[in-house]
DNA sequence: TTTCGTGGCGCC
DNA sequence: AAAAGGCGCCACGAAA
């Protein structure tokens, strides 16, 4: 079905058209018993650009000018400024009405600040385009799915005419536009369902449908952020940081003061020498390691070549190695170095560059979280919310609002627990079994014949290097390294890593035989069953390449993305278990908040990958925490039947983890 | 001036 | 014949 001007309804003052008019209880009549009808809204800046891009999109800095609501007979075109949508509540907030939308967490945040209501049953024909090809790169917007299965080509200005729209009267192209907007996503949702069913990923849809409101909600609400605490740190960071840049130009005018790493400054006010090297440029800093001879080298991530580098971790490693063939000034100044490049990122990306995430309204950070990665897992960003340092340093800025408390909740060992009940190797299970803690200590007995007769936590004091190996070997091995990875990993011989390697498998045949037939199964379909439950999928796009490459004997290409291939089929199935763990828990702990009316008191503010945090008005604390373990194990049980996931939570007053 | 790729590094 | 998974943000520096 196309466009049909006599299927669009306007619902608004200035009726220039010869369009259809109607009021709001006439839509409310025609909606109430239908299925599935989808909404869409237009919105414009609220402070005329004052607050930069983010106006128009970010709920608390736009208005919403035009709302869009229907079925795929009949569009109605409701013109915001002048309509109240309110008798639209119960229909928008029912569980027997699908809502669709292409992106619909932007109209669940605007109609939940606007009108206070929640969408209840939402559909998002974007998520669901992400879920059935992902692995293939698939275009996202709603242009990009207009063209693919309508073969529709929908000019975009005209939304942009929204954004500073005013109080202008529509255009009936604007009209038109608007009616667009839902008609076309109705008439996607049917290309997309044939194919929902037979790739089988009904349930995925199903719990990405309800986890989109979790992230609306967060989105939504955002996170507390103390900017006093965040400053003091920076401000300790940052002197400790501009000390030892001095003493890094100071090193360089003492030792070299007739190279090119010296500039001489010959202008009236100021004679003598300056130090030319920019620390935070790795480039100009490879150049002096260079020229001192102590700059170390490592295969580069994104070109596969071996090149000089000045990462902390290599150079810290070549330290070790140097140590004796290299002078003390050397060690003196790369000591300097390591030390002024911890401070680094403490200074720009957590630095108080940070402050202008926060929102000029709430005064609170509200992250973006793209709902679906490769794995099933989630990622924030604007700010990144999920890579804020460990340290409490920095953590303490995360603190309760006066009244509130934290609640913070993570699953422990929840890789570890999902990669024992898929994988269901007998000597893992055991460690379970015997309630055991120490899995590192645990590893190195298995590989190591002479810790046999110790107990772990002999294992942990006595033989700590023991230890570190198993514990850098089996994260090694998790992620689809060999014996390779691991000789080079702890810098021994090829040999010595084949025999660390088998030793390991020897000592989990099961998990050997898992991750063999995982590999298998995956290349054999063409994509990954990342979990069980969801049977959420990942499919390999580029696996015609792969054949291409074969067939050319292109061996460097072919077993570079082969290998890609066989270590995503590992990685992904135990990254994406928990992700999609994490995920049914939040659903469930926003299913409890609103059986019991506790929205007003209880808030989840972040997740992060094992990890739920919420803020907490102080008398409901303890019930908080305690059901966000129980939605958090309940989670659990449905992926891992033999060893269960446990989640513990703690009452604070800042985000401890 | 803006855009883009790269190296580097924070988190799980 | 390659060689540990998943992200996002920063500064730099070259290209446009």
């Amino acid at each position: 079905m196309m466009k049909n001007e006599k299927n669009i309804y306007y619902i608004g003052p200035n009726n220039l058209f010869d369009l259809n008019t109607t009021t709001i209880q006439d839509c409310v009549e025609y909606l109430k018993n239908k299925a599935l009808i989808a909404i869409d809204i237009e919105t414009t800046m609220k402070f005329n650009g004052k607050y930069g891009k983010r106006e128009g999109l970010d709920p608390y800095l736009s208005n919403i000018v035009m709302f869009q609501v229907g079925d795929i007979n009949r569009q109605y075109v409701i013109d915001y400024r002048y309509v109240d949508i309110n008798p639209l509540k119960e229909i928008l907030e029912s569980n027997h009405i699908v809502k669709l939308g292409h992106n619909i967490k932007f109209e669940y945040k605007h109609i939940l600040h606007n009108n206070g209501i929640k969408l209840n049953n939402v559909y998002d024909t974007m998520i669901v385009e992400q879920i059935l090809f992902n692995g293939y790169s698939p275009k996202l917007g709603l242009k990009d799915l207009n063209e693919k299965y309508l073969g529709i080509e929908v000019e975009k200005a005209t939304r942009l005419e929204f954004l500073t729209i005013g109080d202008k009267p529509f255009t009936k192209k604007q009209i038109l536009y608007g009616a667009e907007d839902i008609l076309y996503p109705l008439m996607i949702e049917k290309h997309q369902a044939e194919d929902i069913v037979r790739k089988d990923l009904s349930k995925c849809v199903s719990l990405e449908m309800l986890f989109l409101q979790v992230l609306g909600d967060i989105e939504y609400k955002g996170i507390n952020f103390n900017t006093d605490i965040w400053e003091n740190t920076y401000n300790n960071n940052k002197a400790t940081y501009s000390t030892l840049e001095i003493e890094l130009n100071k090193y360089i005018l003492n030792s070299f003061k007739d190279t090119r790493f010296v500039d001489k400054q010959l202008n009236l006010f100021e004679t003598g020498l300056k130090c030319s090297i920019n620390w935070g440029s790795s480039k100009q800093v490879i150049d002096l390691f260079k020229y001192l001879e102590i700059c170390p080298q490592e295969v580069s991530k994104s070109t596969k070549k071996l090149s000089y580098t000045v990462n902390a971790t290599v150079v810290k490693a070549s330290l070790k190695t140097m140590n004796k063939d290299i002078p003390e000034t050397y060690k003196h100044l790369l000591d300097i170095y390591l030390r002024y490049k911890e401070l680094e990122q403490c200074c720009t990306t957590f630095g108080i560059a940070f402050f202008k995430y926060i929102n000029p309204i709430t005064k609170r950070l509200h992250s973006n979280y793209k709902q679906i990665l490769n794995t099933g897992r989630i990622s924030s960003s604007n700010p990144n919310l999920q890579n804020i340092p460990s340290n409490d340093n920095f953590r303490r800025a995360f603190d309760a609002p006066k009244g509130y408390k934290i609640v913070n909740s993570d699953y422990s060992g929840q890789e570890n627990i999902c990669l024992a009940n898929t994988s269901l190797d007998p000597d893992i299970l055991n460690f379970y079994y015997e309630g055991h803690l120490d899995m590192h200590s645990y590893n190195a007995q298995k590989i190591y014949p002479e810790l046999q007769e110790l107990s772990l936590p002999e294992i942990k004091k006595q033989h700590p290097e023991k230890r570190q190996i198993a514990k850098s070997v089996s994260f090694a091995l998790a992620y689809g390294g060999n014996g390779f990875t691991i000789s080079n990993n702890l810098g021994v011989s090829p040999e010595e890593g084949e025999n660390i390697y088998n030793a390991y498998f020897d000592a989990f045949p099961k998990l050997k035989l898992f991750f063999d037939e995982s590999i298998k199964k995956s290349m054999n379909q063409g994509f990954i069953e990342i979990d069980p439950v969801t049977k959420r999928k990942f499919y390999f796009g580029d696996f015609d390449k792969l054949r291409e490459y074969k067939k050319d004997q292109d061996w460097k290409r072919y077993y570079s993305l082969k290998g890609k291939y066989e270590r995503a089929c590992l990685n992904y199935i135990i990254q994406g278990a928990a992700g999609s763990i994490t995920k049914l828990a939040a659903i469930f702990f926003r299913k409890w908040l609103n059986d019991n009316n506790l929205n007003d008191y209880i808030f989840i503010t972040n997740l992060i990958h094992d990890e739920i945090n919420l803020e907490v008005l102080e008398n409901y604390t303890e019930i908080a925490a305690r059901n966000l373990e129980d939605c958090m194990q309940r989670a659990g049980e449905i992926w891992c039947k033999t060893i269960p996931l446990k989640a513990d939570a703690v009452i604070t007053d800042y985000w401890t983890h």
